[in-house]
DNA sequence: ACCTGAACACCGTTCAAGT
DNA sequence: ACCTGAACACCGTTCAAGT
């Protein structure tokens, strides 16, 4: 609850800012902001904060935990459009577009969100969030629960994807594969492969987040028993 | 073509087994295998060859390309049946089940397939079955292209999130966190919490797998227009 | 052409010692 | 309680030198 940034009331600040967990997550967003996943490190969060890689073992038990806690803070980003107004379905896609924005966005923390399972305050309310646009739906129980799942993780999978396609020199080996294929060998690859290499991806992440929304809603439910009637 | 395997004749083999691509990669994967991928290092491969880690590079560029190398090599235990006396909706789900369980049976290889494109022969040969399934359905242009990208991308997030979900810490901090929401703060999350802590891996996988093949083929098509009538 | 040792520039984590 | 330097056991990659 006390979020531990009380006032430094000290006159002459020791130059160097105090440590502590909210300015050690907010410092290694911003170097992943700036170098990327590949410029992290612990020792070169300790080093922006004019400290050694050891100081930071006060506030982190190891590396995995400032993953996830730099994961939630940044989803503190994601809007929950609480306009009552738009009916559920309109709403919960704005919320999974703004989701699948804020991972975009930053450098980095796509690859972060595949290798975390975050579980902070603003991952919680994210999921309470889907939750209740599902039952709005007339989506509940297992079900909703398994589709929450299902909608974060296809969000996660989404913004890692692009994120890896855009930059690295992995594209380029699919662009050569994909240009050397033969069209006797792989007849139905070789039709698609321009449609295949086309990026777009802000159409095909909407198109494939709509496929799952109505499969989830119209979809048959997980156990086919289970009925207490 | 000639895939440099090629028989050493010599009477007097030189107790250090010749390296090549092959040899590399199929050591790689017996040590992901045996310590799981925080145990995979170009070092610890080039140790169990008996050489140093600079000798790798004559046949490998860098670890990137070792970990396509060894997803593609891997997914060769995907199998694709040939099998036309069943239903081509049955065959795209024994595929996809083969494709889902090579990546979740070794261990790390989700992980692996999570941060490379893989590009090589085998993968082409599963993108070309899938392409063929969806056509089979009637499911073909940009709409078979987007789609098997989806499904492809899905497979491999559900196994790695199975992979993440066993074995470490992080399931241990969402227990915790879920078992300290409050019903008046979260009170759809409070409701769902058993549910979504439940594994049941399998049956999840299998019902989201469904959901996204009805999409697909009975779903919107992504752009609107280009009928051709 | 292929292999090697040594070096370079990094990692995460621990621990005794300081304040 | 908090911070620190030094150490430990690792990384990927490069490069001059060997065969």
């Amino acid at each position: 609850m006390s979020t531990n940034s009380e006032i430094v009331s000290r006159r002459n600040r020791p130059a160097k800012a105090p440590l502590s967990r909210d300015v050690i997550v907010s410092m290694a967003l911003d170097i992943l902001e700036r170098d990327g996943a590949a410029g992290l490190s612990l020792r070169r969060v300790a080093t922006a904060l004019d400290t050694g890689a050891a100081s930071l073992y006060v506030y982190l038990s190891n590396l995995d935990e400032l993953h996830a806690l730099m994961l939630d803070a940044a989803l503190a980003a994601v809007k929950t459009t609480d306009v009552r107004a738009l009916p559920w379905r309109a709403r919960l896609k704005k919320l999974l577009a703004s989701y699948l924005q804020v991972l975009c966005d930053r450098q980095g923390l796509a690859q972060l969100a595949l290798s975390t399972i975050p579980c902070g305050p603003n991952t919680l309310r994210i999921w309470e969030q889907l939750l209740g646009l599902l039952k709005e739906g007339g989506v509940d129980g297992t079900k909703a629960a398994w589709g929450v799942d299902l909608l974060a993780l296809y969000v996660t999978a989404i913004a890692a994807e692009q994120s890896i396609r855009q930059g690295d020199q992995a594209l380029e080996r699919v662009r050569n594969a994909m240009s050397g294929i033969s069209a006797e060998e792989f007849p139905h690859l070789f039709a698609a492969r321009t449609t295949l290499l086309s990026g777009e991806g802000e159409a095909r992440g909407a198109w494939a987040l709509d496929i799952i929304i109505e499969g989830i809603v119209s979809g048959a439910s997980p156990k086919p028993a289970k009925r207490r009637r």
